[in-house]
DNA sequence: ATCCCGAGGG
DNA sequence: CCCTCTGGAT
């Protein structure tokens, strides 16, 4: 089987995108906020989590620790406590406390706005900082690469890889900058109400005829 | 048994 | 590259 050019699939990512575009017209970040230091939090916690899931918990975790200030001097266990049903609950919960203390003591309070900076934050991977840069402070620095985006960008045949990063750089060269934050949402609303991991509805697709792997 | 907006460590 | 951390839904 012929590798397809880059050209070709540039044509074929863009038709994707308009088409999507329009099916979706207001997909966002699902995941409640009301500033960057409650993304950041929802998003560490976000981690092999639905994130319905995440937003049963941060209300109160909002309504008890409301700033970096106040979650750095979190008791781990009782903050444990409150995101336990979110898995992996005593990392997250270390994590949240170490990034509040990582951004009171070098960033003064402040969620930092830059990928190298973020990314040091603990329990702040690549795939964590994208979606902060993306959502709270409007910046397209890359593509958030999470199990929906992944599994979709395989499936249209839009990279061969499966490292997150692999992938994210195949789809970042297909697609225009701008477009790189709503992409992620685009790929994650249709991953979860069509494209869905176990039974895609292919037949419900309305990307179907571009996608290599569609069974109709 | 598989999947969900992963990160850190070896 | 691999492994571990974890609960809840389907």
């Amino acid at each position: 089987m012929p590798r397809e050019s880059l050209k070709a699939r540039r044509e074929r990512a863009d038709a994707i995108w308009d088409l999507l575009e329009e099916e979706y017209p207001d997909a966002h970040c699902a995941l409640d906020h009301r500033n960057a230091y409650e993304l950041t939090v929802a998003t560490i916690l976000s981690a092999q989590c639905t994130d319905e899931r995440v937003n049963m918990v941060t209300p109160e975790l909002f309504r008890r620790w409301p700033e970096p200030a106040d979650l750095a001097e979190a008791r781990q266990e009782e903050l444990e406590e409150v995101v336990h049903s979110t898995g992996f609950y005593r990392n997250k919960a270390k994590n949240l406390i170490g990034m509040a203390e990582a951004v009171m003591e070098r960033h003064g309070g402040e969620i930092p706005r830059t990928m190298e900076e973020l990314h040091a934050l603990p329990g702040v991977g690549r795939k964590t900082a994208n979606v902060i840069l993306g959502n709270a402070f409007g910046i397209d620095e890359g593509v958030v690469v999470d199990t929906h985006v992944k599994r979709l960008a395989g499936r249209m045949k839009l990279t061969r890889e499966t490292d997150p990063v692999k992938v994210e750089r195949d789809l970042m060269k297909v697609f225009a900058r701008e477009r790189w934050t709503m992409l992620s949402h685009l790929l994650i609303f249709h991953g979860r109400q069509v494209c869905a991991a176990r039974k895609p509805r292919c037949e419900a697709c309305v990307v179907s005829h571009l996608c290599p792997s569609s069974r109709v």
